[in-house]
DNA sequence: TCTGGGGTCCTTCCGCGA
DNA sequence: TCTGTCGCGGAAGGACCC
């Protein structure tokens, strides 16, 4: 029995809602990200700033040379989030078998649904017609037989993209190696080292000799992608999870209290968010990036959870204090936290819990930031006094 | 060209205890 | 008791994706 997944794909997202928000903008090149003169990179472009020669990724000081009529916007992601959650909602309306992946991306199994709703062209033309009616967005649309097929059938029409995959293994070979999920431009180099420039070429080699040279991980993966095998490139159940906030300055900096500051910012950033996410969290990560561009990081486990933004802007000096000369210019730094828990999720060994102990813990994690942000400006200037002491 | 910010997963190394 | 090895957790780095 053979599935029918889709994947719905927003076509240049957060371009199309400033061109949907501000209609003149509509057939210009749009350019989403820091303003020219600032350090950053293209978050996403319209297709006719595409035609420039412009795409995301790209450090928008080029794109403004490529581009000097572009019209530069800043990120909103406020504005992305809500159009986002709207349309998420008109998908999974569609069918419970929903699954998103990211803000403008996600999976829909509608296997066995065909004398329900009709041929799978036919719906995924309905979605289209749907959204963009209600959104005046477009989309792309990918449908085979499993997530990773459909991922890279999404892309195969773009913009405004319909298309399914029949013939898994003739489509895969109209396609370049690049073009496969997790496939990016180191593997790409390895690959070509080992005379392996097609998808093809992948597929002649067996799984023990790719496993031989990519890692186990990485040849299981190459050999199940070569034949159209979904190698679990969206896991339902992620085993990781992680918090982090970064900041890259405008300047690079080596000043003390500045550098402080920032990570007393960055900490309290993060505890929020594990407060509010109902998260705990024992390991803290410091992430440094100096002016050449090379990057560190160094963590700490701790015996127990953190508690306060405090105690976390105390963990990150400490590892920054290990890592930095104190000398070198800085140009980013970041502060996060790993090995999170949802305390009384499974990990506990419990297989349910009663409502009242949830909402208890709540209200617990509620007031406890409460008295968070009372406290905030007291213990700011106070640690940041202690701290410059020391510098 | 001069390189964001938010993530996940994998590999390698190391020390520890069985 | 010595030695090899195995599994594990922690740490650091790196590839990749949106
Ligand atoms: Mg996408
Ligand atoms: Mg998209």
């Amino acid at each position: 029995m053979t599935g029918t997944i889709f994947h719905v794909d927003l076509d240049a997202f957060y371009a199309s809602v400033e061109q949907q928000d501000n209609p003149s903008l509509k057939g210009k090149p749009v350019i989403v990200g820091p303003q020219p003169g600032n350090r950053g990179v293209v978050s996403a472009c319209s297709y006719e700033a595409r035609r420039f020669g412009i795409h995301s990724g790209m450090p928008v000081s080029r794109a403004a040379r490529l581009c000097p009529q572009g019209i530069f916007r800043p990120v909103r992601m406020k504005r992305y989030l809500e159009i986002s959650e709207e349309i998420m909602k008109e998908l999974a309306d569609i069918t419970p078998v929903f699954q998103q992946i990211s803000i403008d991306e996600a999976f829909l199994d509608l296997s066995g649904t065909e004398r329900l709703f009709g041929p799978a062209l036919q719906v995924g033309r309905m979605i289209k017609e749907r959204i963009a009616d209600r959104f005046g967005l477009t989309l792309s649309i990918g449908i085979a037989a499993n997530k990773f097929l459909a991922k890279l059938a999404s892309e195969y029409e773009k913009p405004d993209g319909l298309f399914q995959v029949t013939e898994p293994i003739e489509f895969l070979d109209r396609l370049s190696l690049k073009d496969i999920w997790g496939i990016g431009e180191k593997t790409l180099d390895r690959l070509a080292e080992l005379n392996i420039t097609s998808i093809q070429k992948l597929r002649s080699f067996s799984r023990d000799i790719l496993c031989s040279m990519m890692g186990v991980a990485g040849g299981r993966y190459l050999y199940l992608a070569a034949r159209g095998m979904d190698p679990g490139i969206y896991s339902d159940h992620p085993r990781s999870h992680s918090i982090s906030s970064e900041r890259t300055f405008a300047r690079d900096k080596k000043d003390r209290t500045a550098i402080n500051k920032t990570l007393l910012e960055l900490s309290q950033q993060i505890m929020h968010r594990l407060i509010v996410g109902g998260w705990q969290a024992n390991t803290a990560v410091l992430k440094v990036r100096y002016e050449d561009f090379t990057t560190t990081t160094i963590q700490k486990t701790l015996k127990h959870y953190l508690t306060s933004s405090d105690e976390l802007y105390r963990v990150a000096l400490e590892l920054l204090r290990k890592k930095w000369n104190g000398s070198t210019p800085i140009r980013l730094l970041g502060v996060g936290t790993t090995q999170l828990l949802r305390p009384g999720s499974l990990e506990q060994g419990e297989l349910f819990e009663d409502r009242d102990l949830k909402r208890r813990k709540v209200e617990q994690a509620v007031t406890e930031l409460k008295e968070k942000m009372k406290g905030l400006k007291l213990t700011k200037a106070s640690l940041l006094e202690t701290k410059d002491r020391c510098g």
